[in-house]
RNA sequence: CGGGGCGUAGCGCAGUUUGGUAGCGCGCACGGUUCGGGACCGUGAGGUCGGAGGUUCAAAUCCUCUCGCCCCGACCA
């Protein structure tokens, strides 16, 4: 391509409403434009870029067997309501009627379409198994679209589904599953791993994500470079360090106006780890005391996976219901249902004495009080691994993919079933698994990018090469441009040529900013002895070679 | 949905406190000089001051309502 008939509109400085690196590049570097909030629009730099993410996709998807196929994006409500998911999810579906009021909404995800599909053409096991993939639009009316590219309304999405006839065929396709994904995001040049995920509206019970390490990120998973366990912070399990607790005799402390863990550790000169901290939440039974140790997280999931949805109470509430204001409340001598993290059982603590002004200290579980024992903190770094005893790391991530288990859920819901070998009928067993090239390619920035802009992967870019002819007045200079344009396309190397009236800084400028990873630049001075510079958009480093081994160069260095 | 911030030329901003009829930089057009890291000089085009209503002789500026966008949180296949 040329770059003076290409729309490329790059910005000198970034727009107001930009936050992250990928955000603020892939808008001056010319790749997208802002609609409206979470709605871009992917302008002929950008597409490029994402055709290349598809195009591996594509490749990595027929490797394991799945063969693409095209939904539609607009579903009839009665399907969803089969599975019912048309009432489970809430605001975040785009609901509408057609002409004679009948209801549709817009598919934030295929898993009822597909199974539709499987449902009415799958009768028996010699069907099996079948691996269908889509590269196709969803929508999604989120709460909050943010960070540009990474977390929108409207997105395109590789999701593909499996069918298989027995739980060996599942595993058998979530594996095959997470090698290619494997594969995937390696060559999109990522960092990433796998990690343990919470299934969330998605149902089944297994499934893993893949996270890009990226401070732009929404997600934090735990690590343990020990061990390598990983989990999004959602479900990972740690032990909190063990907190030194001195054999304190029962006594309640006079503690006037101090309420908080901080200000009560400040007063009594201790560490929160010393304190056990009391959380009423309302749940659909009625309130429930949630305990964790003072220098912990409450984590509401992993809580409302032992008594079912719940919110926090007020500070009302807390009155009304324990008789006493929160700040002072604690689990010795009440008859509520109290749930307690692991790192309570052990130790002596302080808590509110439920009286006002006053807490307890020396309270021990069993002896004190006593709960139903379980994980409810949020695994933070320094705790340790609950496998191997090794602290933990936690790190901030964007989530590129994910894989799920799901079981007979939207099988049994659709009644999508077959015929096994001995006449049996049975519900086809499936299994998710989805990409978001977008977030593909704005983890790549996220990932590689430098103070003059972004610094694509090879493998990804928009083109392979930018051939910078400095001087378009130099006749020796556009005559050897056209020659290296027209010989590097017959190699099949894809190839922008600034062919602008530009001053040789703008062209350097806007080089750097879009990122294209091999420059070759044509000066008229360098040219006169036969050489051009090529030069490595990453490093900075430049050769000098001559005008007829660029190929041959180009090609040695892959 | 809760909290905060911001809407003035294509982009970045000033002007709003104290009402007097809109300005700067970049970009854009034209002419000239320049030409290896976002050139310089000159001329010029471009604005319902997010929208509606109100107060006033007079509103970008004050009041009411409303729309949009961003950030934090809640939420999130």
């Amino acid at each position: 391509m040329r770059f003076s008939k290409m729309f490329i509109p790059t910005l000198r400085e970034a727009p107001a409403d930009a936050e992250a690196i990928s955000h603020i590049l892939m808008l001056r570097a010319g790749y997208v434009r802002q609609l409206a909030a979470g709605l871009y629009i992917f302008l002929p730099l950008g597409w490029r870029v994402l055709n290349k993410i598809d195009a591996i996709l594509k490749e990595e998807m027929e490797s394991i067997g799945a063969q693409e196929i095209s939904m539609p994006i607009l579903h009839p409500a009665e399907i969803w309501q089969q599975t019912g998911r048309w009432d489970m999810i809430g605001g975040e579906m785009f609901r509408l009627k057609d002409r004679t009021d009948r209801d549709f909404c817009l598919g934030m995800t295929h898993e009822e379409i597909m199974t539709w599909l499987a449902s009415r053409e799958i009768r028996s096991y010699r069907d099996l198994p079948q691996v269908w993939y889509q590269i196709q639009t969803k929508l999604r009316d989120e709460a909050r679209p943010k960070s540009g590219i990474l977390r929108t309304r409207e997105f395109i999405m590789k999701d593909s589904y499996s069918f298989d006839a027995d739980d060996a065929g599942l595993d058998k396709n979530y594996e095959l599953h997470a090698e290619a994904y494997h594969r995937i995001f390696s060559r999109c040049g990522l960092r990433f791993m796998q990690v343990e995920s919470d299934p969330g509206m998605m149902g089944g019970g297994y499934s893993h994500e893949f996270m890009a390490p990226s401070p732009a990120g929404e997600d934090e998973i735990a690590l343990c470079d020990h061990c390598g366990y990983s989990a999004n912070v959602e479900l990972a399990l740690s032990t909190p360090l063990a907190s030194e607790t001195p054999d304190w005799p029962c006594e309640e402390v006079h503690t006037p106006d101090k309420r908080t863990v901080k200000e009560v550790s400040n007063f009594m000169k201790l560490q929160p780890s010393n304190f056990l901290k009391s959380i009423l939440v309302i749940s659909e039974q009625g309130p429930v005391l949630a305990l964790v140790r003072g220098d912990q997280e409450l984590h509401e999931k992993k809580l409302a996976k032992v008594i079912g949805s719940h919110r926090p109470a007020q500070k009302i509430e807390v009155k009304e219901i324990l008789g006493v204001e929160a700040g002072f409340i604690g689990p010795v001598g009440r008859e509520i249902r109290m749930i307690a993290d692991h790192s309570l059982k052990q130790g002596a603590f302080v808590s509110g004495a439920n009286k006002q002004h006053y807490h307890i200290k020396g309270i021990r579980a069993e002896k004190d009080f006593t709960a139903e024992w379980h994980d409810i903190h949020i695994a933070k770094a320094g705790d340790l691994c609950s496998s191997c005893s090794t602290p933990l790391r936690v790190e901030r991530v964007i989530e590129i993919g994910n894989i799920f288990k799901l079981g007979t859920k939207y099988s049994s819901a659709l009644k999508a079933v077959f015929l096994d070998e001995n006449g049996q009928e049975k519900p086809i067993i499936m299994g998710s698994y989805g990409i978001g090239p977008a977030r593909i390619a704005a983890a790549a920035i996220e990932q590689n990018f430098d103070k003059d802009g972004i610094i694509w992967p090879k493998s990804i870019a928009p083109f392979d090469v930018e051939l910078i002819p400095l001087n378009m007045n130099d006749p020796k200079t556009v005559e050897t441009a056209e020659a290296l344009y027209r010989e590097l396309r017959l190699e099949k190397i894809d190839v922008l040529m600034d062919d602008r009236e530009e001053r040789a800084g703008v062209k350097f400028k806007d080089a750097d900013l879009i990122g294209i990873p091999t420059q070759i630049v044509l000066g008229e001075k360098t040219l006169k002895e036969g050489l051009v510079e090529i030069k490595d958009r990453k490093t900075k480093e430049m050769v000098k070679v001559k005008v007829e081994e660029v190929i041959a160069h180009l090609k040695a260095t892959p």
